[in-house]
DNA sequence: TATCCTTGTTACTGACCGGTAACATCCCTG
DNA sequence: CAGGGATGTTACCGGTCAGTAACAAGGATA
C-alpha cells in the first residue's frame, strides 16, 4: 500500500517529479474550487513547489488547464478500456456496467460534476485552449456510446445513446443544486428504463 | 416599438431607475462571461452608472449574483403560469409545448445553457447566498413537471418527470460542448420519445 | 425658495492576479 | 571531482479586483 500512496497524493511526495505534482495539485484545486477560483499561486504550494516551476512546466495557466483537462480525458478513455476487457464480447454487460460506474460516479459524495463541463461553463471563450479537448472528448464519449448502443442491436443506437447521454450531463449537473437525493440518484433506472424503450419486449438488458 | 425599447435595453435607458438597469446589464454580462469573470465596474458601466450607485443598492457582488439569479426564477415560474394559460386542462399540450420551448430555448444561439445551473458550476462555497436560490428554483422545476406528469395520467409520474428533467438539464450542458448540432438538437425527439414509453400505446401526447 | 434624498465623480485602500528576472542551490551525470 | 540542467527563493511588474470615503450635483417635494 505504501507504494500505491506515492500515487494516491502524488502533489506531496517529493519522489513524484514536479510536473506530476503540478497536475495533480491543479486538479484536485480546479475540480474542487473552479478553474477561476484558484491562482497558479495556490497550485505551486499544494503541489510543494513554487511558481517558477511551474511556469517551467507550463507557459501559462491556460496551458495548464487544458492539461488538466486531457489528463482527465485520457482516464475516462482509460475507463473504456477496462468495461471492455471486464465484459468482452458481451456489450450490453458493458452498458450495464457503464450505467451502473456512472451513477456510482455522479453520486460520489466529494464530485461535483464532470470536470470537462464544467470547465466548458467556466470558460466560454472560444480560443481558450481548453475548449477543444472539452469538445472532442464529448463527442468522442458520444461516440463510443452510440457504437455501443449499435452494437447492443437496438433499433435507433444513435437516438438510444444520445438519450443515455444527455441522462448523463444532467446527472451530473442535478447532482450539483439538487444534491445526491435528487434525480441523480436515480440514473440506473431511468437508463434501464430508456434502454427498455428500445430494446424488443423479448429481450431486456437487465438479465431475469 | 419605442415603448418597448425601454424594456428591451433597460441597461441603455435612463428612464429606467439605475437599480434595474443594474440587474439588466448584471444579467447579460454575468450569463455571456461568467460570474467569475466579470466585475462590478463593468456592470456599473454597461448599466450607464457608476460603482458607488450599484453599491447603494446591493451590499456585495454576491448579493447582486444572488438577486441576479432570483430575477431569471421569476422568469421561470411566469413561463409555467403561460403555459397554462396557453392550454388551460389540456395537461399534455403542456407538456408538449414545455418540450418545444425547451429545445428552442436550448438551441438559441447566444444560450450558453441554464444561468442557474452555470452559477452552480461557478459558484461551489455552500455559504453562497445565490446557492439556496439554485436550489430551490431547480427543486421547484421539478416538481412541476412531475405534478404535470401525473396529471397526464403517466404510470410512474416522478419517473418519467425526472428523465425528462436530466434530458433537459444534459441539453443545456451539452449545447456548451457539443454546440447546437449535437444531441441537443433531438430534445423533442427524445422527450417525445421518453413519454412514449411511459404512456399506454394507444394514446401518444404527439397528436395524429 | 429651502430641504432632502438619490445619484454622480474622483480618488483611494489593501489584496490578489498572472507572469517574469536574477540569483542561489541541488543532484545527477560525465 | 567537475559541470550542467533542473529546481528553489525572493522580489518584483503592471493590472484588476471588491469595496469605501468624501464631496458635488441633481431633482423632486414642501
Amino acid at each position: 500500500m505504501s507504494a500505491a500512496a506515492s500515487s494516491a497524493f502524488p502533489s506531496a511526495n517529493p519522489r513524484v517529479p514536479p510536473r506530476e505534482r503540478i497536475i495533480a495539485a491543479a486538479s484536485d484545486l480546479f475540480y474542487r474550487h473552479g478553474i477561476r477560483a484558484v491562482g497558479v499561486e495556490a497550485i505551486a504550494e499544494a503541489a510543494g513547489t513554487n511558481k517558477m516551476t511551474l511556469y517551467r512546466h507550463f507557459n501559462s495557466k491556460d496551458e495548464l488547464v487544458a492539461e488538466y483537462l486531457r489528463c482527465l480525458a485520457r482516464g475516462g478513455e482509460k475507463f473504456w478500456l477496462e468495461l471492455e476487457v471486464a465484459h468482452p464480447s458481451d456489450p450490453r454487460a458493458q452498458l450495464r456496467g457503464w450505467l451502473a460506474a456512472m451513477q456510482a460516479h455522479v453520486l460520489d459524495s466529494d464530485q461535483r460534476g464532470c470536470a470537462l463541463a464544467n470547465a466548458a461553463v467556466e470558460l466560454p471563450e472560444k480560443e481558450h485552449p481548453a475548449r477543444c479537448v472539452i469538445e472532442q472528448y464529448k463527442s468522442e464519449q458520444r461516440g463510443r456510446l452510440v457504437r455501443l448502443c449499435a452494437v447492443c442491436g437496438v433499433d435507433e443506437p444513435e437516438l438510444l445513446a444520445d438519450e443515455l447521454f444527455l441522462l448523463l450531463e444532467g446527472a451530473h449537473v442535478s447532482a450539483q443544486s439538487l444534491g445526491p437525493n435528487g434525480p441523480a440518484s436515480r440514473l440506473v433506472r431511468m437508463g434501464e428504463a430508456v434502454i427498455a424503450s428500445h430494446i424488443p419486449a423479448s429481450s431486456s438488458i437487465a438479465p431475469r
